[in-house]
DNA sequence: ACTATATATCGATATCTGTCAATATGGGGC
DNA sequence: GCCCCATATTGACAGATATCGATATATAGT
């Protein structure tokens, strides 16, 4: 029952003004996003992931110390959140990071991070 | 019962070597900085502080359209996991953000971000 | 001391989520 | 077709958490 004003924020400006405090949708689709961070379980696999160029689920089982259910729908929250991409290559399906897609979450949060150099 | 060696990690270096995946430990302190993040309310209560230079408590409850209660807790989450300062002043407790504390999350999980420039 | 206001804590409850065992699905090779 | 393997889904349960009303604490002013 909300009306809200979702703005399309000019993403490839450099240095663009204050932006407005989020609203209740974008704070709610930003918070999902957050979410699949929020579990240890998920950050391991994300760091197993990008510790390689890609990697076969199956090898994400054995290393976290947990079932082949849990690990999956780990991987699905990762995948869901535009965190991790996937492929098939035969029967197995491989993993990779898309560590841009975590940069744009904090960019939503920290609209101007001191500029480098 | 778990015996993990946490690494003192090169903050200052620049591109550094990759980094040897998160342990459980690493993982579930990071799990926690990213669940205040996990959530609608603490992110537009984030962002509504954000935008100011520093604001007063008394001005989030309105404006989060949540319980003077829900807000006091969600503020508490949040400066717990040091997202946000706090200061009296007077009966009222004012509050600012803290964005390096975000950057640095981030940094330990994207320990090799594009170089910019 | 008392009152008023700002903030925090408590207790209860509804909802969400991480985990597993069991089962289902889907591909590859025979 | 059948079997084996990798992955996904289902169902159940325990633990976490967001929310509120009621209450407590703290500070300022009288």
């Amino acid at each position: 029952m909300e009306k809200e004003l979702e703005l399309m924020v000019g993403a490839d400006d450099c240095c663009t003004p204050p932006l407005p405090p989020l609203g209740e949708l974008q704070a709610a689709d930003l918070a999902r996003s957050f979410a699949a961070l929020a579990d240890p379980a998920r950050l391991r696999l994300y760091s197993l992931i990008s510790s390689h160029d890609a990697v076969c689920a199956c090898e994400l089982v054995e290393p976290l110390g947990r079932s082949q259910p849990t690990v999956s729908h780990h991987l699905k929250v990762l995948y869901e959140a535009g965190l991790v991409e996937r492929e098939r290559r035969g029967s197995w399906i491989w993993y990779r990071a898309v560590p841009d897609r975590l940069e744009r979450l904090v960019a939503q949060l920290a609209p101007r991070l001191p500029v480098p150099g």
